[in-house]
DNA sequence: TGAACTTAGTTGCGTACGCAACTATTCCGT
DNA sequence: ACGGAATAGTTGCGTACGCAACTAAGTTCA
C-alpha cells in the first residue's frame, strides 16, 4: 500500500519495528512454553517468584508487586490466588498499615524458583543476551531507557513513579 | 537473592533484559491505548487492517493473516468477527480452494486505517524509531534477526516457514 | 477411484486479564 | 479531632485469547 497522505515508515524503520515486535512476541511465548512444559509454571507466575525472592524477607506489598509485574492490582490478586493454591506464596498482614497485605515466598515457592531458574536463565541467555556483545548490551539499555522513562510518565501522569 | 547454584544474570544482562521487557510492555500498552482513545480501534485490529492493506487486492487468506499477526486461527476468527461487525472487513470465498476464505479490506476499513495511521506511526517514531540512528536501527535489526529465525523454527518444527 | 491423511476455518470451553465499583484503612487540612 | 480525599486490596463482569474437537474440502497413494 502506498497512500501519499500517510507518512508510513521507511523500509529500514519498518523492518526494525516488525522485527522487534515479532521477536518479543515469539520469545515470550517460547519462554512461557518452556517453563510450562518443564516446570508447570507460567512466565507470569515465575516473574512473581523472582521479584519476591529479591525482596527483603522475600515479601512485598501487593501493590509493589503489581507495579513490578506491570499488571493491574486485580490481575495480581488472581495471580497470587493461583500461587497460593499450590503453596508457593502466602499472604501475611502488613504490620505498619492495616490496609496492606504482603505476599511472601514460601520455602516451597523458593524451591520451585530455584528449580526452574537455570533453564529459564539459559533461555534468556541463549535467545537474547548472547546475541549482543557486552558493549552492545549496555548500549541497548542506554538507548531504551529514555523512552522507557517517557512511557512510565504516562502511567503515573504527575507524580513520583515508585 | 543470591543462590550459588543458579547462574543468575549479571547486572548488565539483567538491566538489558528487564529494560527490554518493560519497554515492550509499556510501548504496546501506550500504542493500544492511543489508538483506542482516539480511533476506537485496538492495536490488534489495526494490525489486521495494515496487513490487509499491503496485500494484493487488499485480501488475504485467514491462515496467512493469522500467521502474520502471530495469533492462533481461532483467535483470528474472532478478531475478524469484530472487524466485520463494524464493516471494516468482509469475507469472500476463495476461488481456488473451496475450504478457504479470504479476508478483504472494505472501503470503510481502508478509510479507518488511513485515519488512524498518521497518529500511530508518529507514536512508533516518537517512542521507538527516533531513539536510534539509522545505523543503529539497522544494526538492531541485524542483531535480532538470527534469534528470531531460531525462534520461528520452534513454531514450525520441521518444515518451511512460509 | 477411494480410503487415509492433511489442511482451512469455526466453535465450545477454560483462562488470564483490565476496568469499575466496593469496603476498609490511612492521610490531610482545618 | 474529624470529615473528605486518597490508597490497599478484592470482587463482578466483560473481553481476547489458546487448545481441542469438529466439519468440509483437498491431497496422496495404492
Amino acid at each position: 500500500m502506498s497512500n501519499k497522505n500517510v507518512n508510513w515508515l521507511e523500509p529500514d524503520e519498518l523492518a526494525a519495528w516488525r522485527t522487534f515486535i515479532k521477536f518479543d512476541s515469539l520469545l515470550m511465548a517460547k519462554l512461557d512454553a518452556d517453563l510450562m512444559s518443564l516446570f508447570s509454571i507460567s512466565l507470569a507466575e515465575y516473574e512473581v517468584l523472582v521479584y519476591l525472592s529479591e525482596a527483603p524477607g522475600m515479601e512485598l506489598r501487593m501493590s509493589a508487586l503489581a507495579s513490578l509485574c506491570l499488571v493491574s492490582r486485580s490481575g495480581l490478586t488472581r495471580r497470587l490466588e493461583r500461587l497460593m493454591s499450590e503453596g508457593s506464596v502466602e499472604k501475611v498482614a502488613c504490620e505498619t498499615d492495616r490496609r496492606g497485605t504482603n505476599a511472601q515466598l514460601t520455602q516451597k515457592g523458593y524451591q520451585r524458583l530455584v528449580q526452574a531458574a537455570p533453564s529459564h536463565v539459559d533461555g534468556v541467555r541463549k535467545y537474547f543476551i548472547s546475541k549482543f556483545s557486552k558493549e552492545d548490551l549496555c548500549a541497548f539499555t542506554r538507548f531504551l531507557l529514555p523512552p522507557l522513562t517517557a512511557l512510565e510518565e504516562f502511567e503515573c501522569p504527575s507524580s513520583k513513579c515508585e
